[in-house]
DNA sequence: AAGTGGTCTAGACCACCAT
DNA sequence: TGGTGGTCTAGACCACTTA
């Protein structure tokens, strides 16, 4: 027996996730029953259930039950927005969406997404308004066979965040993210949709988001002021 | 009984150890021993346990005992370089000290570290150079009080990293860390330090570095070059 | 009141490390 | 070989939510 058993239990648990048979934001069988099916104790079962809430696959809510996590914006504000006023305060930017089309990646993005050359991609641009001021330009890559029938309108009528959208759309559920942070100057675009002087000198943030098993599934790249906004980051 | 029995151990651990009943490196005693002296039962001392590695206050090695967490180059590489080579690897830095010196706190540096206005501080300045190319200049200030008696000989000659030296010689031990990041233009002495035109985009992080209980002990700024490299950050 | 997750216990056994 | 942390179990009881 060299694996740990709650490490199998696990593995079993977030393949069932992942094949569907608990939707987002269903509760999962108690975790009695959980560990009879399992046929481990309920220490065992438990210990992979934490595991699952560590990665933030599972929620568990004392008297409720365990649940798939589902993306909405308290997760979106807190875990996948890196963006803050200068006044320390975390507020939701204002998404508003300029263009939506389906494009051929270039071999840039087809490489970041795992795809080959001359896959069919989404390719959204977005202004980002913070205190109503405009605070950074945002260009998303999606794979069209992820995202098939994605269009402006589904993308501005959303009811909740970006990601919110992609898990309940497109069953796409975003885990984690890597971004690469680097100083650039203003272009054209920036600097009119910014409104700002081509002097400014601006945040550049590439993204790359995952699903289960670390499959990237979105490409980003960001622009941000940084003159009443600056990228925040914890080490530690 | 409402605060749960592992969150008192885990209190009264955390309290040794700031007191300096173990001194970093140095091993606790054994589970059973301890769950003993606390009164509990091993699977609740483990429980605290637990919470205190996963805070990367303690380092726990099967076989070996449960030690004090210190600072090494894997550690600061780790989870405290965020800058790394365009190629995607985290190469350590090679640090040169420029220079260091005993001054007055102005009021910004004084509020972040949470001092009276014009206490002194040690101010030192350090060029970093990653793959032998200058990439990074970098100010670091630290409350005198905690720091007495540091030097640029002492800073130059330590064995490990500049952790390290806070915790070996200063008994402060540095836990996690916010960062700030913005996009700056170059300055006269950054543009000579990293041999780059006055021309050239920088980035600017401001980090606040804390101790146990989250006090500040250290306020960095440093400037990078991300010509060659880019600053990295995980999410979710 | 019934059902869920959360805490705590006591003990058996395993895997790893030093000597 | 003896000591350490790591896994796993079975069960009692607590705290919270819902109906």
């Amino acid at each position: 027996m060299n694996a740990p058993l709650y490490l199998d239990v696990r593995r079993q648990i977030l393949s069932s996730i992942t094949l569907g048979k608990w939707p987002t934001g269903t509760p999962l069988p108690n975790e009695s029953e959980l560990s009879r099916e399992f046929g481990v104790s309920v220490g065992t079962l438990r210990k992979a259930v934490e595991e699952l809430v560590h990665d933030k696959i599972l929620v568990r809510q004392q008297g409720r039950g365990t649940f798939v996590a589902t993306h909405n914006v308290e997760r979106t504000l807190l875990d996948f927005f890196r963006i803050r006023h200068n006044d320390g305060v975390s507020r939701f930017p204002e998404i508003e969406t300029l263009s939506l089309r389906k494009i051929s990646a270039d071999e840039n993005i087809a490489q970041r997404l795992h795809l080959v050359d001359g896959a069919k991609v989404y390719r959204i641009i977005n202004l980002l308004n913070v205190n109503g001021l405009p605070a950074a330009l945002d260009q998303i890559f999606l794979p069209a066979e992820r995202f098939e029938g994605l269009n402006i309108d589904l993308f501005r009528s959303r009811s909740g965040t970006i990601y919110h959208l992609y898990q309940n759309r497109f069953g796409v559920n975003i885990l984690k993210a890597e971004e690469q942070v680097r100083a650039c100057k203003c272009g054209a675009k920036e600097a009119r949709a910014l409104q700002i002087p081509r002097s400014t000198v601006l945040l550049e943030i590439e993204r790359i988001s995952r699903t289960y098993y670390d499959v990237p599934v979105e490409w980003r790249q960001t622009r941000v002021n940084t003159l009443h906004h600056y990228y925040s980051s914890e080490l530690g």
